[in-house]
Parts: structure tokens; C-alpha cells; sequence
DNA sequence: ACCTGAACACCGTTCAAGT
DNA sequence: ACCTGAACACCGTTCAAGT
């Protein structure tokens, strides 16, 4: 299906590799995700790829970076930090768990890198200062909570065939709700546990 | 250095392999845990792996599985399992930081699926069931407890360019005490909250 | 049962070349 | 700057065959 001379634009564009990219790991999954299978599914030549992504490493950090966008933010006018905590992290394991095959990604590259990961960071930040946590413990909360976050999306994504638990869960009607609430409850623990033992009372 | 013909045996055994591997991961790093690199290291031929291990994920899965031989047992004279219990998590923790290779592949995976994990799993269920976890709510906090672990310890692997934070931690001294301090203590925010909303206290 | 050589069907990426 | 054809250096895995 060549009917394209050299020197002849594709109009590619990499907003367009990353949306292909997206919808091939959405429709044929991870393995499927493929320098060679992106490039005939925009109908061009693998190389023609490197034209606007330095590499498939690089164009899976895109994929990662873009995907937080979806994060919601917390509302300005945050009364409660802790509240508007709570708020960002449950946002952010819904959108992981919305793109289950990128969530292993996450964790062998340690989050993503680009704005979007910035942008969230810089966010948590801000609320746990709010919330009394400062300096050491505010670093250190940050990867408690990222963690928690990852660590258990990871574990959410595939009901049966959970590691070392026996197969047998109770049914599987409401479970991505049970594992939401589940989630949610040890987030709070260790929201409750880092503003009790790590804030400094002087600052705000 | 193919001094051999077919027929003639190279001696090899499972174990042969799994050591192979982790001496591979360990000196090279997962991008070079090849079957060929394997086979090479072993003087033998690739396909000559497959007389002992079904493919190249179940040698992982082998892989991964013979490393929790090395998760500390607690005492069987246990008084407090809450103690237990953050015991075999914090052990479970250490081993996973000894092969940092190996963590991500833990999460693709969904933890390990052999008779090591599987009675891995089984010690923390007791544990559980001792401080009156049990049933639906044991099953969710086993599932807590994993995926905090997990993700942690991907996240404590390397120093810097720890997701969105910045690059500047506190020196760098006594960064793996530190970041198991702070593993410790969000796992007793954990174990506190589990036993505190989840227990039951009629059976025991 | 255990290992061999040769080969298949893939990868990501590079090079030189076109417009 | 953007895309092409051809090719390089890898993968995991299979097949038929040896002892």
C-alpha cells in the first residue's frame, strides 16, 4: 500500500504518532505496540516515524506523559488540603486504571518524566505544604503517596490470577468499585498517618 | 566454541539456568537476560534452554518466584501478628531491593505465581486472620499490603529522577535507611488502619 | 531425554538517497 | 524537513535431526 514517492509529505505529525499509538495498545495491547505496526497503521514506513519521536522510548514517554492529563485537578478554592489530596491521587488511579497496559510502563521508568508528571508533582507539592509537610518529609510523602498510587493500580488491573491469592474472590460484579473504595481507604490511612507524624506546625 | 555434537548432554539443570540468569541480570542488567546470552553463557545453544524451561517468560516466572526463598519468616512463637506482619512485609521489601531488575517485572506480572509466593501469601493470610482480618476484607488487605509494598520498593530502586520530583534530595547518604523508615512507617499507617476498619472481632 | 545446525518470523534502528 | 527502500544487528522460537 505504497503509493508514496520520497519527498512526498505524510502529513504526520506527533500528535497524530501518539494518538495511533494510544489506540493500537487500547485495540491490540502492549505487544502489539510496535514501531513497524504504528507505522503501517498510519501508512508509512517505520523510519518515517523517527522523524518526529527520537526513538520508541521516547515516544512511550509521551504516551505516559500525555496520559495525565486526564488527572483531574483539585478546585482552587481548596478549603481542605488533605481533601484536595485525596481528590488528586483518586483521580490519578482512575486514570490508571484506564489505561491498564501503560501501568506497568510507569513503574519499570518510575513515572513519567515529561510536563503533564511535572505539572501533577508540583501540585501534591503544593497541597501537602498547605497541609503543615514540609521540606524532607514533604519529598518523601511525595513517594509514599506515588507509590500507594501505582503500586496499587498495578494491582487492580487484572481481577483474577492476583499474585499469591487464591483465584476464588467474592464474585465480580462491583469490583473495580470495591477496589476503588479499597484504595481509597489506605490512601486515607496514610494521608491521616503522614499529616499526623510529618507536618511542622510553624510555617502557614 | 562449539566443541560438542548432538547427543552429547552439557549437563545442564533448571537450577543451572536460573543461577545463569541472575548472574546475568545482576552483571548486565535486564536488557541483556536474552535466551541467547543465556545460552552462550551456559556454552550451549539457545534452543538447548527449551529442554528445560517452557520459554523465556517462564524462566522469569521461575526467576521471580525463586526470589522470595529469601523473605525472612517470622518467628512461628508469634505474639503479636500485627508485629508479624510487618515483619514479613518489611523483609519481603529488603528482598525486593536486592534485585531492582527484577521489581517491574514483579508489577507485569502481577506479583509471582509459584509455590514460594504462593506461600508467602498463605503466611500473611494467617497473619491477618490472627488480628481478626478475615474473609472479603483479608483478601482486600492482602491485596493493600502487596500493592504497597511493590510499589514502593520500585519507586525506592533508584535515587533521583524519581518521577515528577525534583532532582535535588537531601544528599544522598543514607538514602536506602532513609527510604526504609519511610516504608516502615507507612506500612504501620497501613497495618493500623486494616486492623482498626477491617476487623472483626467475634471469631479468634 | 537432551542437544545440535539451520531457519523462520519478527524486532528497533541506521544509512544513503530522494524531493 | 520529511519520507523512501534496503539493510544491519538483533530477538524468541520451531523444525528436523542426531545420540
Amino acid at each position: 500500500v505504497t503509493t508514496r514517492s520520497p519527498g512526498q509529505r505524510a502529513g504526520l505529525t506527533r500528535e497524530a504518532l501518539l494518538a495511533g499509538a494510544g489506540d493500537l495498545l487500547r485495540e491490540e495491547g502492549l505487544e502489539s505496540l510496535t514501531m513497524r505496526a504504528l507505522g503501517t497503521r498510519l501508512g508509512v514506513t517505520p523510519k518515517a516515524l523517527y522523524s518526529h519521536v527520537a526513538g520508541k522510548d521516547a515516544l512511550i514517554d509521551h504516551l505516559l506523559d500525555q496520559t495525565l492529563i486526564e488527572v483531574r485537578q483539585p478546585p482552587v478554592d481548596a478549603k481542605d488540603p488533605i481533601d484536595g489530596l485525596q481528590t488528586v491521587m483518586a483521580s490519578t488511579y482512575r486514570v490508571l486504571l484506564t489505561h491498564p497496559d501503560l501501568v506497568p510502563l510507569y513503574l519499570a521508568r518510575q513515572g513519567a518524566h515529561g510536563p503533564n508528571a511535572h505539572r501533577l508533582g508540583a501540585i501534591i507539592t503544593v497541597l501537602l505544604a498547605e497541609a503543615g509537610v514540609q521540606g524532607h518529609a514533604q519529598q518523601e510523602a511525595l513517594r509514599v503517596l506515588i507509590g500507594y498510587t501505582i503500586g496499587f493500580a498495578a494491582f487492580a488491573v487484572r481481577p483474577e490470577s492476583g499474585s499469591e491469592v487464591d483465584g476464588q474472590s467474592s464474585g465480580s460484579r462491583p469490583r473495580a468499585n470495591v477496589m476503588l473504595l479499597n484504595f481509597t481507604a489506605g490512601l486515607q490511612w496514610l494521608l491521616t498517618g503522614i499529616v499526623r507524624d510529618w507536618s511542622t506546625p510553624d510555617r502557614r
